[in-house]
DNA sequence: GACGGAAAGA
DNA sequence: TCTTTCCGTC
């Protein structure tokens, strides 16, 4: 695989910003948790685990010490920071991952779009060098070259994540700590970073790409829930357990985007599957907000896909509903793709875990097995509290400076407004069903494995209620996105942000065009299964056919006789097994695309 | 362990 | 505003 510096940023700079939460003039506790994630050094205390932002606190005592050290609180401890943390359940910067001990996960979506809206997704060109001005007025926003070659000043290499060689060792750096001294001391995680630095970028980019990538670790496709499951770590032979992007929006079996998705997440697509970086920290040690455009264009229109699967806002789309997701990249847009890989390629990010467990679920290009994992339930909503037992909460040792990327930044990130998420609109409320097939969608922890539509509680599961109800977790203007969606498939899923208009839906086969989606699906999938059954069956009795034949009139055949004909792509469907199955993937691709352009009933 | 209310500090 | 601290509850 690529190596870290090839590709890919670290997390947005406003995510190390304390200017990216108004109010705080010092690091915030979710930054240091991501800072700490990216440090190779704090596997053994805290990693990414499971999917999509997931990561568990393997030490929650040292994590807390850590904190306390940062924060210059030697009395810190667990108790005390996971009730931090908590506090951003309500922020939806994080939530508790149900049924596992100091797991929590971040809402990436949250930090990710909410800070990006205003890029234009949609543009050809990318993003404009220069960002449109951020609703803080002292910040510094702009785009960086693309390439380090695109040359940075120094001034600028210094703080553009977008430089990887400068990156990987200055992002590990950048620890000041909050202590009253203020100043900047040698922390673990500064002490961390100089073994980063002594062991090349691929350590210091821990937190860019996933640690675990360096072994050939591979994030589950990113924007390819599809259908991704959260597959055990056992499982994870290609995804990368630490990685918070379940899947890869990146080019590659199903892959939809480029190679570099995101300033956020490093994208180096390996020789063999796609990677999804871990979102982390960047090294921001200055107010600029930089980053490659590109990279984050495709990071965004990644993250577009993930709306079907993921808590994402697509408020923030209709903010700016310039913001066009991409059609899938073709093999000459996508050179490092293997064709072998478009064979399967579904529209959405498709993931790469071959191995996965989930694997035959995954290749199958069917885009409703899709996991939305909302949010746990706030307490008010909850039937009940799960309790846990174990585990362990004890108070701070010796206090010690702990480093810190996020310091003295003057710039304020972009930020749109989060709007108070009612009871009622919050995506906790949102139970996605996995309509097609939940008991295959083994839900370890209380979270959602579900497809794009899921039974909304609200209304009925039609393609666009169902397609909605995924998206509309989160803060989603459920108006706005009251509109005939289709499934989250490619180009299509973009119906459902209403963003792109689509034609009337057709009639799909067997006239089910109102019938609910699931019994549509289950109807469809008796009719392919069916399908196939016969054309196998027909194939095999057609070679026993003409194996009998064959020693009946060995001298019958020649070339170009039977074969001949059999090879002829003019047959119809009553043609050879060949064709026939030719047709019979052709009468599904075409189902598919009837699904695909239906709007709802 | 996890949750969240409450009060207080920065 | 974001914790930090404390605490009762599940």
């Amino acid at each position: 695989m690529k190596t870290p510096g090839d590709t890919g940023f670290a997390f947005p700079d406003w995510a190390y910003k304390p200017e990216s939460s108004p109010g705080s003039r010092q690091i915030q506790l979710w930054h240091f948790i991501l800072e700490l994630l990216r440090k190779e050094e704090y596997q053994e205390v805290i990693a990414w685990q499971g999917d999509y932002g997931e990561f568990v606190i393997k030490d929650p005592d040292e994590v807390a010490r850590l904190w306390g050290a940062r924060k210059c609180k030697p009395q810190m401890n667990y108790d005390k920071l996971s009730r931090a943390l908590r506090y951003y359940y309500n922020k939806r910067i994080l939530h508790k991952t149900k049924g596992k001990r100091f797991t929590y996960k971040f809402n990436f979506n949250k930090l990710v779009l909410v800070n990006y809206p205003f890029i234009d997704m949609g543009s050809g060109r990318g993003v404009p060098q220069s960002a449109p001005p951020v609703p803080t007025g002292g910040s510094h926003f702009r785009f960086p070259p693309s390439t380090p070659s695109d040359v940075l000043s120094p001034s600028e290499d210094l703080r553009s994540p977008g430089v990887f060689s400068t990156v990987a060792r200055r992002m590990a750096r950048g620890s000041v700590s909050d202590c009253s001294d203020g100043t900047s001391t040698n922390s673990e995680l500064e002490e961390g970073v100089g073994v980063e630095d002594r062991g090349g970028a691929d350590r210091a980019f821990r937190g860019l790409l996933h640690p675990r990538l360096s072994h050939d670790s591979l994030f589950r496709a990113y924007g390819g829930p599809g259908g991704l499951g959260r597959p055990p770590p056992a499982h994870r032979v290609h995804a990368d357990p630490l990685s918070p992007f379940p899947v890869s929006p990146l080019p590659g079996p199903g892959g939809l985007l480029g190679p570099t998705l995101s300033p956020a997440l490093s994208m180096t697509p390996g020789s063999h599957l796609p990677y999804t970086p871990s979102p982390s920290l960047s090294p921001m040690l200055g107010s600029h907000f930089s980053f490659n455009p590109e990279d984050m264009k495709r990071y965004l229109q990644a993250h577009h896909q993930s709306v079907y699967n993921y808590h994402l806002s697509p408020r923030a789309f209709f903010h700016y509903p310039n913001i066009v997701v991409p059609q899938p990249h073709r093999p000459s847009a996508a050179p490092e793709k293997p064709p072998a890989a478009l064979h399967h390629a579904p529209l959405m990010p498709h993931s790469h875990s071959l191995h996965h467990h989930q694997g035959d679920e995954q290749q199958h290009p069917s885009p409703f097995k899709f996991k939305l994992q909302p949010p746990p339930l706030g307490r008010k909503q909850r039937d009940g509290s799960a309790s846990s037992t174990g585990g362990s909460s004890s108070s701070m040792g010796s206090s010690y400076a702990a480093s810190g990327l996020l310091s003295n930044s003057l710039s304020c990130p972009p930020k749109i407004k989060v709007e108070p998420i009612s009871d009622m609109e919050s995506e906790e409320e949102v139970e996605v069903t996995d309509i097609s097939e939940e008991d295959e969608l083994p839900d370890d922890e209380g979270d959602v494995f579900a497809s794009p539509y899921p039974a909304n509680g609200s209304a009925p599961p039609t393609v666009a209620n169902g397609a909605l109800g995924a998206i509309a977790e989160d803060d989603l203007d459920e108006d706005v996105f009251k509109t005939p969606a289709a499934p989250p498939m490619g180009p299509l899923t973009l119906t459902l942000l209403g963003l792109k208009s689509e034609p009337p839906p057709p009639i799909s086969p067997g006239g089910t065009l109102c019938i609910p989606l699931k019994q549509r699906f289950k109807r469809r999938w008796s009719e392919d299964q069916k399908m196939e059954a016969d054309g196998e069956r027909e194939d095999a009795e057609d070679k026993k056919v003409r194996a009998e034949k064959d020693e009946a009139e060995p001298a019958a055949r020649e070339p170009g006789n039977v074969d001949g004909l059999r090879k002829s792509p003019c047959l119809g469907q009553g043609g050879p097994p060949a064709q026939r199955r030719a047709s019979s993937e052709l009468q599904r691709a075409t189902a598919q695309l009837s699904l695909e352009n239906h709007g709802t009933c």
